[in-house]
DNA sequence: CATATTTGTTATGTAGTACATAACTACTAA
DNA sequence: TTAGTAGTTATGTACTACATAACAAATATG
């Protein structure tokens, strides 16, 4: 395939629109002038006489940035840079329908390496009452038995709730945005595994186990996903 | 602070542009008709037609879409669903001076997190050849000294490699564009400090040692790190 | 007959005008 | 002094117009 890697070699033309180029110039703009979020911006008219293009393209362009989060525009006031939610944009595309399978498993090893390497927050920050609650979770599920319905919906609580218990907002917002990839991965299984390592074992080892305890536990409560890798 | 109280009761009054509303029904739309990547949507004018909108309105919501890379759009093709690299967006905003303090903490944590976690991903893919040119950097980091421009680019160079050795793309994009945080909270210490874990010694472990032993020369190794969470 | 070339059509990209609306300012009247 | 009103300004939306790229069909050319 000749036509590849010549294809390979040049570097594929990307037509860049006005909206694209503007995009840039502003993001480029906000960072040389070191605006700090409350900073007013100027009016759209002025930017697009300054960048010579219309008012139209300006707008696309400020568009996309306001979808971020990372201006907000207020009638008469003018625009206002402020703090992106860094988690707003990538919510926005992670569809477990649109991503590509590569990404999809990509996404689940992300997950499983959190999981393992969270013991070390979590035994910093746990209270014995998220410990008692979480308890109640892993109760819970051991009465509402094992039906594929239920079972997701449990260990959603579950992990949710461990995560929610390392005091980190951001990495708890991360996971429950992937929840919806590990749903899809958990339903590619079809015989429901039960791991060695059970909630409630898991629970008893944040009772009265170590940091250490803990790791390995969860290692084996993940175990049959560990070994599914290649 | 009653007014504060009240607002937080009341929920405050998001105005919705006419583009966020097409966005989200664009959203809705391509969800509900299950688009696959390589799909036609209709063109501009339909469908700011069926909106009820202007067409100006439709291309700022689809110039948001563009830019998440949901869509692309060639002329007289008309548009077509594509895949979003879900980490493009996430890249955009991930700026360490505008995001908050707080956040940044977070994004330090989960970095941690994610070392510590990596060790079964590294040990189920790993090569020989890997470990040698980690050793390579571990080797030339001991000889440009510690300067603390040196000491940075090797940090990034070392655990960039690990991240790479993984195999897991997305994370190893996701790290990197960490790094710009990392940088960050790695130059608000003064004195640089020295782990009783060292680079080579890491290097040693992935040579010798077993999963287990990395996982915990990997802790040993941003032992300081861990001991300023609180 | 096969291949170039031209022409036409279509959908996006960009420009420009116009006006509605919200928010702020300043002035006026009670 | 304060309440109310009119004026100003910047964004939000609509509409029109035309350039341009991409494709299709028709025509010309060897």
């Amino acid at each position: 395939m000749q036509h590849i890697e010549l294809a390979n070699d040049l570097g594929r033309i990307v037509h860049k629109t006005m909206a694209d180029v503007v995009e840039i110039r502003l993001r480029e703009y906000l960072k040389k002038k070191s605006f700090k979020p409350g900073d007013a911006l100027p009016k759209e008219t002025d930017l697009a006489e300054s960048l010579g293009v219309s008012r139209n393209v300006v707008r696309e362009a400020l568009s996309r940035l306001r979808m971020l989060g990372m201006v907000e525009t207020r009638k008469k006031r003018g625009m206002v840079l402020s703090r992106p939610d860094i988690l707003g944009s990538f919510e926005r595309v992670l569809d477990p329908l649109i991503i590509d399978e590569s990404t999809l498993r990509d996404l689940f090893e992300l997950r499983l390496t959190l999981e393992v390497g969270l013991a070390d927050l979590l035994y910093l920050r746990k209270t014995d009452e998220d410990v008692a609650e979480l308890e109640k979770i892993a109760i819970h599920q051991k009465i509402t038995g094992s039906r594929q319905a239920f079972r997701i919906k449990n260990e959603i609580a579950f992990h949710g709730k461990i995560y929610r218990m390392t005091g980190n907002e951001t990495l708890q917002r991360f996971q429950s945005m992937l929840l919806p990839v590990f749903g899809y991965m958990v339903t590619l299984e079809k015989v429901p595994i039960i791991g060695k390592v059970s909630h409630l074992d898991l629970v008893e080892i944040l009772k009265h186990g170590s940091k250490e305890d803990f790791r390995q536990g969860m290692l084996k409560h993940l175990e049959h996903h560990f070994n599914k890798l290649k």
